[in-house]
DNA sequence: GCCGTTTTCGGCCCGACTGTTTTCAGTCG
């Protein structure tokens, strides 16, 4: 096994062991260990090999032994124990609101529940709310859970919940006793999937704030409405969860609720070790005074840390680097001076090379790469090798035009099933730039693939290598491919990794972040676009990148044209 | 199950809300 499937194996027995009702603690020792392989940029081929696996913090004896099994033989003796132990559907019912493991369990040992159509069955029954400590209420809750399980994922993209989240501030901003309005939780975070939105308020009157957000015209259905928390699902799925809190407690309220809980606690931590109690209030002394903080920097200064900007708050490494002063200098969206990967009409996109230049300096760019698809990708209209020079003419021309823009010309090109590139040497060797993808055969096996991308990056005409996994969030897994092996590849032939912007990609995957910093990796942020409005989605990147620990100099369409020139000029 | 500037046992982050209760367990973030 792999490392990512070796984490979703001891997650996946976590949550079994949860159902089963083992010690809560042990349960979160389980999480702790799935952070710490996270956060674990080394080979775990290779730690294995050289049984090191206990001295990695949250992995003891007991967990090494598992995943040295998981790694060796390839499966769990003990996940396969626990799945003839807990009926699956029962990791579903997890999902129903106000349904946690407890619950879950009664419901199996009491009525022999096992599955979902059973649930539905004895709800309908009301065999539910005679059971202790259940209820009418908490019966009809599950009925409606049932049904919005069906309906909704519950998972939803960050472009999505981004853009619901603007329309909703706006909407709390009518209501005029609100005196500071934030959104935090993983949106502000800057996570690609989110479940939910999370907004706090400093309000001078809770209650009518609480009643103009539960009056939201989008409002499905109320979950919660209280004084100072207070839930709603909207009628496109997601959840929006508002907390309103005092002035004085705002910066330790936004830190708290922006997370992620597992940076949280380990904050909490640092404070306790200080003598000190951290909650979304302040920051306790032993007689219950809290520190004054106005702001989030004011808070983490207080416990001796560098400021952690949202982006990075993920417990992956940062407290560490904060607390010895070396948190990187992030990118931000000014630092961009350019664009690559983009389609025309050429082959699938919308707009003409002109188009799309015009679109780039009105924005303030000072160049753009055009990286229409390949020949061999037919269904996306891939260039012919004559389209190829006649795209090559109206650029030139395009350039004798403009003053200090520049286009540059490139190409998508498929990486064929040998990793082997679209055209025949003497064309591929006109091109400014080449990015390389996999559009196609997306079945093969790990080390096939693996071998195929590296064949490409070896390849001296590859310049970068475009959505390095092919996930589609939510919508398509990655092809299987080991990508610390791609990283270290790409870093050595000094191959850009692309950020592919589009909102359903993300993909360079920020979790490389830390690999991708110590092999010194170059990345591009590019939209993929395929309208001229697809620039936009830029933004998206930007925020993956940060949370990939990315900084300006790493990015190479924040140099300068020269230094872009210079660049590609060695390939 | 893991860990140790409270170090081999005993603690592991903590508060709001709900629905069931009549003082609290369970869930959630």
């Amino acid at each position: 096994m792999q490392k990512e499937q070796v984490i979703s194996t001891l997650k996946h027995i976590a949550t079994l062991m949860e159902l089963k009702g083992e010690n809560s603690f042990k349960i979160r020792a389980f999480h702790n260990a799935c952070r710490a392989l996270e956060a674990e940029t080394e080979s775990l081929d290779i730690i294995v090999k050289e049984n090191r696996l206990t001295n990695i913090k949250g992995i003891g004896e007991g967990i090494a032994k598992k995943i040295v099994e998981m790694v060796v033989d390839n499966k769990s003796t003990w996940l396969e124990d626990l799945q003839n132990e807990v009926p699956k559907d029962l990791v579903k019912m997890l999902g129903i609101p106000g349904l946690g493991s407890k619950k879950i369990r009664t419901m199996y040992k009491e009525l022999g529940i096992s599955t979902l159509q059973d649930l539905k069955q004895a709800c309908l029954d009301s065999k539910i709310e005679v059971l202790p400590k259940f209820g009418k209420k908490i019966q009809e809750n599950i009925l409606s859970g049932i049904e919005t399980l069906n309906k909704h994922a519950g998972k939803y993209l960050f472009s999505f919940a981004h853009i619901e989240s603007q329309k909703i501030m706006a909407y709390m901003r009518e209501c005029n006793c609100i005196d500071k309005l934030e959104i935090a939780g993983s949106l502000r975070r800057r996570k690609e999937i989110t479940k939910d939105i999370d907004m706090l308020v400093v309000a001078s009157d809770s209650e009518t704030v609480m009643q103009h957000f539960v009056s939201y015209p989008q409002v499905e259905k109320i979950i919660g409405h209280g004084q100072k928390k207070s839930s709603i699902q909207l009628r496109k799925g997601l959840q929006v969860d508002l907390r309103v809190v005092e002035e004085h407690q705002f910066a330790f309220a936004l830190m708290y609720f922006t997370g992620s809980k597992e940076h949280n606690t380990q904050m909490r931590s640092i404070a306790k070790k200080r003598g000190l109690k951290l909650n979304e209030y302040g920051l306790f002394n032993d007689k219950e005074e809290s520190s004054t903080c106005s702001s989030e920097e004011d808070v983490f200064l207080s416990l001796g840390l560098q400021y952690v900007i949202p982006e990075l708050r993920e417990n992956l490494g940062e407290i560490e680097l904060a607390q010895k002063n070396e948190l990187p200098q992030l990118i931000s969206q000014q630092d961009l001076k350019g664009i690559f990967h983009m389609h025309t009409e050429y082959s699938d996109g919308k707009n003409t090379v002109r188009e799309m230049a015009e679109k780039a300096q009105e924005m303030g760019y000072k160049y753009i790469g055009i990286t229409d698809h390949s020949q061999s990708l037919t269904v996306a209209g891939g260039m012919k090798p004559n389209e190829v020079k006649k795209q090559f003419a109206e650029i030139d021309a395009l350039n004798e035009e403009f003053d200090s823009f520049r286009i540059f010309k490139g190409v998508e090109s498929d990486i064929l099933a040998d990793g082997s590139l679209d055209y025949d040497e003497d064309l591929l060797a006109q091109f400014d730039f080449i990015i390389g993808s996999i559009h196609g055969n997306f079945k093969m096996s790990e080390a096939e693939m693996t071998k195929r991308v590296i064949t490409a990056i070896e390849n001296p005409y590859l310049t970068m290598i475009g959505h390095p996994t092919g996930r589609l969030l939510l919508k398509r897994e990655p092809y299987a491919i080991n990508m610390t092996e791609v990283i270290h590849a790409a870093a050595e032939n000094n191959v850009v990794v692309e950020i592919n912007a589009h909102p359903f990609r993300l993909d360079l995957d920020w979790r490389w972040g830390k690999l991708a910093a110590e092999k010194n990796l170059l990345t591009s942020i590019n939209p993929d676009s395929h309208i001229a409005e697809g620039f936009d989605d830029i933004y998206y990147g930007i925020g993956i990148a940060r949370k990939a620990w990315f900084n300006a100099e790493r990015v190479i369409n924040t140099w300068k044209i020269e230094q872009v020139e210079k660049f590609f000029a060695k390939k």
